[in-house]
DNA sequence: GGGTGTGGAAAT
DNA sequence: ACTTATTTCCACACCC
């Protein structure tokens, strides 16, 4: 159901009207531009080493060098240092290795790194002696000789938890120690008290022991009491980060003599090097100076075509896969030097590319898994393949019993296995989903990407590589592959090329967006394994920051319960003085204005006074402030906040980055760089969105409280200021008024009537303005627009200058329909081209007239039914888009007679209706349709008032 | 993360 | 029983 959509049908939106080359020379026969393109890479030789003609069977990694990582050097662990950059990091339960730290018996948590080491070579590091702990508060009167019984208490109430023992564990609780914390929840004056720490044997014990200890837990001649827990819910990997100063991909260095390469080598993936280290003998260097590079990753992107019957969505248990294209590229070159396709039956070859093909589905199936192995890539991309080409494969597989097939991961004998899993976050919503577990390779969906980071009207691969590299599909109908298939070795070319290219296209994708550069900064930034930031939400991320910075000042984190439901209270919307302003209309933001406020006024849970707090520690008034939601918080001078620490550093760091980005020259580092600032900027503003998580990991409402309190508090005062300072009476042109803001930005009419002077103006405004708040609040000045229409709150369009007083660098819509997706083309190009009438030519005469001559049109049938599909329906979920609607064919121009889905019967509704002036020009058409061909009633009002 | 307008569906 | 006009509600997609 949530498969792939393969149709590149006329109904997607803008991307339809795309024509692809020049049209006159688009005959059939003809190579298509991406064979030309495939032809021009180099080595074109590459098709001698195909399989073509051969019965394919007999399939060697051997007969393909070009597959291969570079042969590894000579690594002797006691005169070599191994440097590496970590990838993907995750852990496992083994058993000891000699010589290694850590619990010598049963089964030990062992981390596991995989990574690339300069050369290119592929690193898996093991990593022992890490333990997984927690804290809770030590109880009154406990001193250092209560530990062992507190212990041997626990363990055998952890023991008698379990309700079996497969594993047979003798030891649950591994230590108990006592040490001084502090709590980070809320301020107590700085008083360090006494803590137990307890390290558990392995990860999934830390929950049991959690849960008795609060529940209630005796010991010695201790009273039966509940012990709250802190940070006993730390993912294993993210505590192993954070106690080892390690961040997401990362440079790790194993020096020489401090580690022990492994006899066996892998079979599955022989190249890569497996190491033993204590995790106390690795070094993790910041993300700073020449450890800011990336390593030659591989990225495999590939792509399956399944011969389905007619009008059914394939099903792995029936219909066969027939083809599979893959191509593989070393991060930061230009390029993929593999580029092959294995086939079903013959294939005609295809310059550039290599083509290998197989008499049996299960051959073909066997082989490409081998392929995947022996390239080893440590990124896999593809599009939607999470969803569809992966599942599919596995299943595929299992029932042809493929039984070498599902071992795709960098550990010889872990099984890839398919999992139905919902993913749940504010983001995205609630979305099932399937994983397939790959050890050691980053799954890259490209899909997944685009759906997390990108807003679009369309999320087809067709749509999606027009938007981004004005680049289409080959043009292959779905419903035709199976006759492609059962044609001749020219027909199965076709096919081929088609998959080629929509393995090929992910590739571009990535590099164009810059996916990886952009992922690795934020792993980097933030700390947490790069898997996480696509499988994860946003709260992990300010987690593993606040751990890092928590820890320096011995404070720890609690285990919180969430509840949820109370009244929030969020920014201020001014009331949109609503209208056509033909004159210059000002623009002051303040720059990151959360991030700004708990900065200034020292935000945080460290600082927060609880009720009754600041009185029992006799602070003075002076060394605490009241927020406008009546909170109280001390000043840094009593304690400095970490959530402000954190935002510093975020802050002053993207700074760097910035003024890095303008001295570096290289193009390459100044994607590095320019990826930094970027997710630092982003995780800056997380930080606010994570104490307001009224189910989080850590919610703090007095905290997003004061915070949008403030906001709201300075967005009128900004208002207010700026108008009794800008008036007549102060000698000013006009008196300036305040026409319209939302959440930390003003518009306003200063009263002058050039671009030019607004823009001095509104400058030296923002600055005055500043002046009356704290560090570092800063109000700055951002745009003109002129003229300017507001339609209504977060509803408004005008045309933009900043760059130049001269040109105006665009025209802006904000919320208008030009901007939604949830409306058909039609819409978008009406109001569009009416807002240019009105702002550019300043015309409204002209934008009715307009509007009146396309509703003229719509109703006498003159308009493409591809701009009358309301996207609404199509676009409510990309799985729906990308596989249920798929059938729907809209290839019907006659708008009379359609069958239509039943849920939907109302195509196409446009309306128009901004206010200019006090004429208002309202614009309503809508058809209906019915379910099946009936005749069709077109109810249409057109009302025009003006 | 909350605030907002919008259109369609359900309720009246 | 059915249609129609109005209100209420909610999902959606946007703004910041």
């Amino acid at each position: 159901m949530d498969a792939k959509r393969r149709m590149g049908g006329p109904m997607l939106g803008g991307a339809s009207q795309a024509k692809r080359g020049k049209p006159g020379t688009e005959w059939e026969d003809s190579p298509s531009q991406f064979e030309e393109e495939l032809a021009q890479f180099d080595d074109v030789d590459m098709e001698m080493e195909s399989g073509e003609g051969q019965a394919g069977e007999l399939f060697s990694a051997a007969l393909n060098p070009r597959w291969r990582r570079p042969a590894a050097p000579p690594l002797l662990p006691h005169t070599d240092t191994l440097v590496f950059q970590q990838i993907d990091l995750d852990y496992y339960l083994g058993s000891a290795v000699a010589g290694m730290p850590g619990q010598v018996e049963g089964k030990v948590p062992v981390i596991r790194m995989f990574g690339v080491t300069d050369s290119g070579n592929s690193v898996c590091c093991h990593v022992h002696g890490f333990a997984p702990y927690f804290y809770v508060p030590a109880p009154v009167d406990f001193t250092s000789s209560h530990l062992s019984e507190f212990q041997k208490e626990l363990n055998s109430a952890v023991l008698k938890d379990m309700r079996s023992n497969k594993d047979n564990i003798s030891v649950t609780v591994l230590a108990v120690d006592l040490t001084r914390k502090e709590s980070m929840y809320g301020y107590h004056g700085n008083r360090l008290v006494d803590f137990l720490r307890i390290t558990m044997a392995m990860p999934r014990l830390v929950a049991p022991a959690k849960r008795i200890l609060e529940q209630g837990f005796k010991f010695d001649n201790f009273t039966t009491q509940g012990y709250p827990a802190y940070e006993a819910n730390i993912d294993f990997e993210i505590r192993f980060m954070v106690d080892s100063g390690m961040v997401g991909c990362c440079w790790v260095e194993l020096p020489k003599g401090k580690y022990s390469l492994r006899e066996e080598r892998s079979g599955t993936s022989d190249l890569c090097c497996p190491v033993d280290v204590g995790w106390t003998d690795l070094i993790s260097h910041p993300a700073e100076g020449d450890w800011q590079r990336i390593s030659p990753l591989r990225v495999l992107s590939f792509d399956i075509e399944c011969a389905g019957r007619k009008g059914v969505f394939p099903e792995a248990e029936v219909d066969p896969v027939i083809q599979i294209a893959s191509m593989v590229q070393c991060q930061g070159e230009k390029e993929p030097f593999v580029r092959t396709v294995f086939t079903l039956q013959s294939c005609a070859s295809i310059v550039g590319s290599q083509i290998l093909c197989f008499s049996q589905e299960t051959m073909l199936l066997q082989s490409w898994a081998e392929f995947v192995r022996t390239v080893d890539p440590d990124i896999i991309t593809g599009y939607n393949i999470q969803n569809f080409d992966l599942p599919y494969l596995l299943n595929r597989a299992a029932t042809l019993k493929v039984n070498l097939f599902p071992y795709l991961g960098r550990v010889r004998g872990i099984k890839s296995v398919l999992k139905d899993s919902t993913f749940q976050s504010k983001q995205v919503g609630r979305r099932e989903s399937k994983t397939v577990n790959m050890e050691g390779r980053v799954q890259f969906d490209l899909l997944q990407v685009l759906l997390r980071d990108y807003k679009l009207r369309s999320y087809t691969l067709n749509a999606v590589s027009f938007h981004f590299l004005q680049e289409q599909k080959e043009d292959v109908q779905h419903s035709i592959i199976t006759d492609l298939q059962n044609g001749n070795d020219q027909t199965r070319r076709r096919l081929a090329v088609y998959c080629l290219k929509d393995a090929y296209l992910p590739l571009r994708l990535l590099q164009k967006l810059m996916c990886v550069i952009n992922y690795m900064e934020m792993a980097r930034v933030t700390g947490v394994p790069l898997t996480y930031l696509l499988s994860r939400g946003q709260q992990i991320k300010v987690v593993s920051q606040l751990l890092r910075q928590a820890m320096k000042q011995k404070l720890v984190m609690p285990v919180v319960k969430s509840d949820g439901g109370e009244d929030y209270v969020g920014a201020t919307v001014i009331e949109p003085v609503k209208g056509y302003y033909s004159v210059p209309i000002a623009t002051l933001d303040f720059s990151s204005l959360y991030p700004s406020i708990m900065m200034a006024h020292n935000l945080c849970y460290t600082s927060l006074l609880q009720k009754g707090q600041a009185e029992k520690l006799g602070l003075s008034a002076d060394e605490f402030i009241k927020t406008p939601t009546g909170d109280l918080f001390v000043k840094a001078s009593v304690r400095k906040g970490l959530l402000p620490e954190i935002l510093e550093n975020l802050l002053s760091a993207r700074k760097r980055a910035k003024a890095d980005l303008k001295m570096e020259t290289d193009p390459f580092k100044k994607q590095v760089l320019d990826g930094r600032q970027l997710a630092l900027k982003i995780s800056a503003n997380s930080v606010y969105g994570f104490t307001g998580a009224q189910v989080g990991k850590l919610p703090c409402l007095e905290i997003s409280q004061s915070v949008t309190g403030f906001g709201r508090q300075m967005i009128e005062q900004t208002k207010q200021l700026v108008e009794s300072q800008y008036t007549i009476a102060n000698g000013y042109q006009a008196d300036a008024k305040v026409i319209y803001g939302d959440t930390d930005s003003v518009m306003v009419k200063l009263g002058v009537t050039s671009v030019e002077e607004a823009m001095k103006l509104g400058t030296e405004a923002a600055q005055w303005v500043s002046s009356h708040f704290v560090m570092p609040i800063k109000l700055e000045f951002e745009k003109v627009y002129y003229p300017y229409l507001l339609i209504n709150k977060k509803r408004y369009a005008g045309l933009y200058f900043s760059s130049s007083t001269q040109h105006h660098d665009k025209m802006d819509c904000k919320g208008i329909e030009t901007v939604r997706r949830d409306n058909c083309p039609l819409v978008a190009n009406l109001i569009n081209t009416c807002l240019q009438k009105i702002l550019i030519d300043r015309d409204p005469g002209d934008a009715v007239g307009h509007a009146k001559e396309v509703i003229s049109d719509l109703l006498c049938n003159r308009i493409d039914i591809s701009q009358l599909v309301i996207t609404k329906e199509l676009t409510r979920s990309a799985q729906e888009y990308t596989g249920k609607q798929a059938h729907v064919e809209l290839a019907e121009r006659t708008p009379s007679i359609t069958t239509w889905n039943s849920s939907c019967p109302n195509l196409s509704c446009a309306s128009l209706s901004p206010f200019w002036e006090k004429r208002r020009l309202s614009v309503c058409y809508s058809v209906s349709r019915p379910v099946r061909a009936r005749a069709c009633k077109t109810p249409g009002s057109l009302t025009a008032v003006y």
